[in-house]
DNA sequence: GGTAGCATATGATTGAAATCATATCTGACT
DNA sequence: AGTCAGATATGATTTCAATCATATGCTACC
């Protein structure tokens, strides 16, 4: 149910939270409690700027989880909204924090996060190339059209239209075969 | 010398490595003997595309480390191309793993990755805002303009004239206040 | 004091992606 | 079978950042 390293907490540590949309839940300012990961529905960091305006920090989704560097803060500094109602749970601080302890729990941890920052401090290459071709092309290379090629043209920071017209240049030039309607693969090395 | 986590670890751990231009330390297919600390120089991390393009995955400058996850898997899929010639301290993941047992390193470490995911995430969110004028607020109210505009803007994925007019529109606009040449600094909330 | 290099700055032009528009295909549901 | 939503796809237009050009201020070094 809850993502690898998580799992192996005591469930009193657990605690579901029902969110409904428009839901802000205030992390900022006040006492950390811990980390929250989202079952159900999409939750937003947001960051005020300084005359009001609003950022997004991050967007979290169902099976993922938000407000992890709290674990080891007091403070947070920012607030999560709730765009699409849904479930989460949050985690309590100190359960995670003792569960450090655990050599096994600690390489868990330390694994998936060195697998994230890996992947996006890869994703930010990619999103850094500035021509739709070669960012679709390094974003194939790197294995990130799983799913439809709109969340792929999403995740690259690219409009659907940029990247299906990437796509069929790169299959008119020969490196990327379409072998079906919304399929495109990398062709073999030559 | 060493940043944060690693300091702890034993000298016996740690292989001093003095890397020339272009040289290429070959990560890929080998099996991973640790991860590296860049003291000086810089270093890219590549990928080979299916026909030979070279894609660069991470670029690593002194004081920053590179193949971290090289301590959780057996195999990298990765080369290491020395940019700029420098030293290099390499970190035996053995050594990196048997410190997991000691709750502080675990936590040092977990503290660490957690604030680089969340930097990276919040990095990510800000590159993906079209419009250079948001972009370049969005990185003021991030506080990442600590040195020049020309890094501000490469950290930004911007050109340097680009993050230059967006900041004067922003001193126009009176969101951002231009004390003297090349500083700048959000307007204080109304 | 001269000059070399770099950050700062801004104007003019170009190019590439966003946007808008439109159409077809597909699968889910009725 | 009919309809509806969403993915796929591509053409036309617009927008906006990259690029090219140029100039100035600042610092370092001889």
């Amino acid at each position: 149910m809850l993502p690898d390293p998580y799992n192996r907490l005591p469930d009193i540590a657990l605690h579901r939270v029902s969110a409904a949309s428009r839901e802000t839940l205030f992390l900022q300012g006040s006492v950390t409690k811990g980390l929250y990961v989202v079952l159900a529905g999409r939750v937003h960091l947001e960051r005020m700027g300084p005359n009001g305006e609003r950022f997004v920090i991050h967007r979290a989704t169902a099976g993922t989880s938000f407000a992890e560097a709290s674990i080891f803060s007091d403070r947070y500094h920012c607030d999560a909204v709730v765009i699409e109602a849904g479930d989460l749970i949050r985690i309590d601080k100190a359960a995670v924090l003792a569960a450090f302890a655990d050599a096994d729990f600690a390489l868990s941890y330390g694994r998936r996060a060195s697998r994230q920052i890996q992947a996006q401090r890869q994703l930010l290459e990619i999103v850094g190339i500035r021509r739709a071709e070669d960012r679709v092309l390094a974003g194939l290379v790197a294995g990130l059209l799983d799913s439809t090629v709109v969340d792929f043209a999403a995740l690259l920071q690219l409009s659907p239209e940029a990247a299906y017209r990437a796509l069929r240049a790169l299959v008119e030039a020969g490196q990327v075969i379409n072998p079906s309607r919304g399929e495109y693969r990398l062709r073999a090395a030559t």
